[in-house]
DNA sequence: TTGTACGCGTTATCAA
DNA sequence: TTGATAACGCGTACAA
C-alpha cells in the first residue's frame, strides 16, 4: 500500500503538504493540490486509519452494545428501530458503527469497557442496565464517553435517552376506558428486564384506572417477555382465566402480535372500528408492525428517535468533552384504524 | 491512559516483556508475568488498538455492508438473520463487526473500498450486486479480502455464499401441485434486486409446472418488492384478476405476511390443515415469521447459515490469504402445520 | 506556502 | 528469559 511518503515523492512535495491536502487545509496552492491529488489517484493511495487514529487519538467509530443476545435482539423490531436511528445519525456525522450483541449484562459491560478503553471506538451507546452504575461512573470520570438508552441507575442525570413508559401506560389505559372497557388486561414488560427501578407501564395503567374509579385487579396484569410467543401465552392465560376481559394492552409490538393470534384463535379478532369489538393495543406501534397489521393502534413509542438522539448526544459528548443532561421522550397514543 | 512504558516502569521490566505478557508469549518467567499483570491492573492499563493495528497490519474487525438503506434493511427479517449469523460467528472468532447500510449500490461499493483500503477492517461481507465485478476483482487482486452474499458476477467461482432460489421455487411449486393446485400464483423477487443474472425463483416455478404438465400462465406471476406492503398489493391484484387462484407462493416472508392480509380480507384464510384450503407458502420461513404465524410453511431459506458461513469464509480468506471456492446452499421445503 | 523532524503506542529484530 | 531500538503511517511544532 502506498503511504503519504510515496505520494509526496511522486508529487514532488513534502509529506506535510500531502497531509494538508488530505485534511483539506486551505494553505495549499491550487496547483500543488491538484498535483498531489493526481499522485494519490495514480498510486491508489488511501490513508491508513490506524496511523491516523493513533496520531489523532480518535477513531471515527462508536460502539453500540446490546446485552440481550443476538437471538433476541435481531428478532425484536423495537431494538432494530433503535439501532437504525443511531446508525442513520452516525452515518450523517461520518462515524462508523461497531455493533456488539453479547448475551448478558456482565459481558455487555465488559464490551463497553473493552471498546472504549482500548480505543476501538470514541464512545459507546449502551442499554440502561441494572448494576452498571459503578462502571458507567468510572468511565465518565476517566474521560470515556457513553450514552445509555434508558437509565443506568436511578439518580442518573446525564447521558441518557429514556422513554416514559408510565405516560404510555396511562394514555393507553385511558383510551380503553374512554371506549367503555373496564376489564382491561395488561401484558407488561418483564421484571428486571432493564433495571429494577425503571418505572413500569403498569404504574401508568394503575394510575389511569384509579383516576377513573375502576378497581385494579392484579389478575389482569401479566408479565410478558417481549416476544411474540410470550405475548401469545400471556394473552391465552388472560383470556382463559377471565371471560370478561374486553381489552388487552401490550407493552411491546411482538407481544401484541402474539396476543392477536390468541384472539384470532378464539374468534375475538379486533373489529376494524373500535365500537363493541375486542380492543387490542400494541406497545410500540412501529412501522414494521403496522405494515403487518395496519389497523393496530396503541402506544407509539419513539424508538427510532431514541436511538437517533442517543447517537446525537454521544457525538456531542465526544466533541464537547462534557456530559449532557438526559432526555425523557414521551410516547403518544395512536388510535386504532 | 497508561501505556506499556508505564507498565514496564512500574513492574521493573522492559516494554518488550510487557508486550510478551500481552501477547501470551510463553517466554516469560511466571513471577515476572504476575508482576507485570499486577502493574497493568494497578494502572488500569488497556492496550491501544490503533497502535496495535498499525504495527500488526490487522484490525480485528470486519465490515458488513448492505446496499439497500436502513429503512429497508432493518425492516427485513431475512437480512437481520444474515447479519445475526455473521455476527455470531465473528463474535466466536473474536472479531468486531462494523455495520454499514448505505442506500444504493454505488455507495455500498464505495463503502467496501473505503473500509478495506483504509484498513478500518480486515475484510468485508457485501451483498452480491450487479456492477460490482470490476471493483471486487480489483480488491481481490490487490490483496483486500471480501466475501459476497450471492454472486457479484455470473462467472464468480470464489468467495461467495449463495442460496439456490431455483431449487426453492421448484420445491414449493411441486408441493402445491401435489395438493392438487393448478392455478398457483407466484410473487417473485423484484427484478434487478440483486443482480440481473441471478437465477430467479420463477425459473424453478416454471420448471416444476412444466414437469407436471400444467400450463404456465404469466399472469399468475407478480413482481414483489420484498416488503409486506408489496406482498399485500401483489396478492390483491392476483386475487382480483383471477378467481381461480387457489395457492400463492411468495419469495420472502414479509411478502407472505402481506399476502396473508389480503387473504384474510377476502375470507380466504388458509386452513390450518392443507386440504381444500387456500395454500399460502412463504419464502424464507424464518423463526421470527413463524412466531407470528406458526402454521405458515414454504421455502425454508438458510439465511442465518448463509451469514454465518460467509463470515466463516471471510475469516479463512483473511487468515489463509487465499480465495476460497464459493458455496451454494439449498433451501428446504417446510410443510405448513 | 512549504519542508524537517519528532511522537503517537505497539510489536519485532536482534543481541545479550 | 530479557532488553534496546527500530519500525508501522500519519499529523504537527517549528523552521524556512
Amino acid at each position: 500500500m502506498a503511504t503519504i511518503y510515496d505520494v509526496a515523492k511522486k508529487a514532488n512535495v513534502s509529506v506535510k503538504t500531502v497531509s494538508r491536502v488530505l485534511n483539506r487545509s486551505h494553505l495549499v496552492k491550487e496547483e500543488t493540490r491538484s498535483r498531489v491529488l493526481a499522485a494519490m489517484a495514480a498510486l491508489d493511495f488511501h490513508p491508513n486509519s490506524a496511523a491516523r487514529s493513533l496520531r489523532q487519538k480518535r477513531t471515527g467509530a462508536i460502539g453500540f452494545v446490546v446485552p440481550f443476545g443476538s437471538d433476541f435482539v435481531f428478532h425484536d423490531p423495537g431494538m432494530m428501530e433503535q439501532i437504525k436511528g443511531a446508525l442513520d445519525l452516525l452515518n450523517e456525522r461520518g462515524y462508523d458503527m461497531v455493533l456488539s450483541v453479547p448475551t448478558n449484562r456482565d459481558d455487555a459491560l465488559r464490551e463497553v469497557v473493552r471498546l472504549t478503553k482500548r480505543r476501538n471506538v470514541d464512545g459507546a451507546i449502551l442499554y440502561g442496565m441494572a448494576g452498571a452504575e459503578s462502571i458507567v461512573k468510572e468511565l465518565s470520570e476517566k474521560g470515556f464517553h457513553f450514552v445509555s438508552l434508558g437509565y443506568c441507575y436511578p439518580e442518573q442525570t446525564h447521558n441518557f435517552v429514556e422513554i416514559d413508559a408510565v405516560a404510555g401506560g396511562m394514555a393507553a389505559t385511558r383510551y380503553a376506558l374512554s371506549l367503555g372497557h373496564t376489564r382491561i388486561g395488561l401484558i407488561r414488560e418483564p421484571r428486571n428486564f432493564l433495571l429494577p427501578n425503571k418505572r413500569s407501564i403498569a404504574e401508568g395503567y394503575k394510575a389511569a384506572l384509579e383516576q377513573a374509579g375502576v378497581p385494579y385487579d392484579e389478575r389482569l396484569v401479566r408479565e410478558g417477555d417481549y416476544t411474540v410467543a410470550g405475548g401469545y401465552w400471556a394473552a391465552c392465560r388472560l383470556l382463559e382465566q377471565d371471560s370478561e376481559v374486553s381489552a388487552i394492552i401490550c407493552s411491546s409490538d411482538p407481544m401484541a402480535l402474539g396476543a392477536l393470534r390468541a384472539l384470532r384463535e378464539r374468534g375475538l379478532v379486533p373489529a376494524s372500528g373500535t365500537e363493541n369489538g375486542f380492543l387490542l393495543l400494541a406497545g410500540d406501534c412501529l412501522p414494521s408492525t403496522r405494515a403487518i397489521e395496519p389497523s393496530l393502534g396503541g402506544i407509539q413509542a419513539p424508538l427510532y428517535e431514541q436511538g437517533r438522539l442517543a447517537a446525537d448526544m454521544l457525538v456531542s459528548v465526544i466533541s464537547e468533552r462534557r456530559d449532557i443532561p438526559g432526555i425523557i421522550l414521551k410516547p403518544t397514543m395512536l388510535v386504532p384504524a
